[in-house]
DNA sequence: CACTCGTGGAA
DNA sequence: TTTCCAAGAGT
């Protein structure tokens, strides 16, 4: 799907990116030369269906702490992990040290969409945004930003996820063969302040005129999306279990498996909410209270109460030092309930 | 294709 | 307060 001239469209967003791109901590400005490969992808993950303001922080913390991929590679898992902690999804953190240590090992990033999409945690999008934006690759870049910008464009009336086929090939037909970077990247700046899925600015819009949803009088209801399902709550139940020592206040902490829910990170034991048969199990203590939670497909309210003796394989952990924890949202909600 | 996998900010 | 949803990937 290449197209050897410039289309109307990317000379349109081309123009309009260089004045208005926005200020990235891990973006070259436009027309300069391509930013760390390193920094490209690590953004790149940290920003999978993350928001920009979530993801900056982290990102200075990530490259203060480990300034190269090698450095990353040689970091052990649990540290990346912690500090990861927060940001969620955290398969995407176990898959940052796979894909750091693969990289480290072949001597530097592939250069290619087909090569970076064989690391771990790059998929499609992923491996076009690096091949794209840190190597200069021509890349069919389609994030939700893009989806939502080109089924406007060109009014694809398809409902989603079907729609996709057809999204993505109306941006690979738009996508010029110089500056694909910039383009995605122009895209997903339009995709994120003016496009926006809620109230569009259409007269800020460089592609107004170029916008069949615009034309046809109601972008916002473009793309058509899916009715979406009901969210079950569960409940469950998580134990506080604290300890004097000389050195002050301990709470037990266990590690979550691997996989699944939260996985391999910090937590306090519980009784199996998750429902993938992890559950520690313990007597049911003095009740210290409630705390609600929202997952991406359930609601959980986690009882926390408080417990005697340490359950399960764990550690100790300094309660005044329990930030350095690593423990995801969940927990630490739970933690400042124990602590009040 | 459908489901799992977090979180916090905006409206 | 609730709802929506953001630079998706893996299975």
């Amino acid at each position: 799907m290449t197209s050897s001239a410039t289309t109307v469209f990317a000379a349109h967003l081309l123009a309009w990116y260089d004045r208005h791109a926005r200020d990235l901590p891990w973006r070259a400005p436009p027309g300069e030369p391509p930013t760390d490969p390193y920094r490209v992808w690590l953004s790149e993950v940290m920003l999978q269906q993350t928001t920009v303001a979530a993801v900056k922080p982290y990102f200075r913390a990530f490259t203060e702490r480990w300034p190269s991929v090698e450095a990353l590679a040689a970091a052990p898992e649990e540290e990346v992990m912690a500090a990861w902690a927060g940001l969620g999804y955290y398969s995407r953190a176990r898959n940052l040290v796979k894909a750091a240590r693969a990289v480290a090992e072949r001597g530097g990033f592939p250069d290619t969409e087909t090569g970076l999409r064989e690391l771990p945690g790059l998929g499609a999008y992923t491996a076009a945004a690096v091949a794209a934006i840190a190597f200069g690759r021509r890349a069919v870049v389609v994030d939700a930003n893009v989806e939502r910008v080109v089924a406007r464009l060109f009014a694809i009336s398809e409902p989603l996820p079907a729609a996709r086929k057809a999204i993505r090939t109306k941006t690979a037909a738009i996508t010029p063969d110089d500056r694909a970077g910039d383009f995605a990247q122009g895209l997903m700046d339009l995709g994120a302040t003016i496009c926006t899925s809620r109230d569009p600015k259409c007269l800020l819009c460089p592609l107004a005129g170029d916008c069949a949803a615009r034309i046809a009088g109601d972008p916002a209801r473009f793309p058509i999306k899916p009715p979406k399902k009901v969210k079950p709550l569960r409940k469950g139940m998580a134990w506080w279990i604290e300890r004097e020592t000389p050195e002050g206040a301990m709470v037990w902490l266990v590690r979550r498996p691997g996989k699944g829910m939260l996985g391999g990170m910090r937590a306090l034991p519980d009784d199996g909410w998750s429902a993938r048969g992890d559950g520690i199990g313990g007597e049911p203590g003095e009740p210290l209270g409630l705390v609600r939670h929202g997952f991406t497909h359930f609601d959980l309210e986690l009882s926390v109460v408080r417990g005697a003796a340490p359950l399960g394989e764990g550690e100790w952990w300094r309660i005044d030092r329990l930030d350095e924890a690593g423990l995801p949202t969940l927990y630490a909600k739970a933690a400042r309930l124990a602590l009040d």
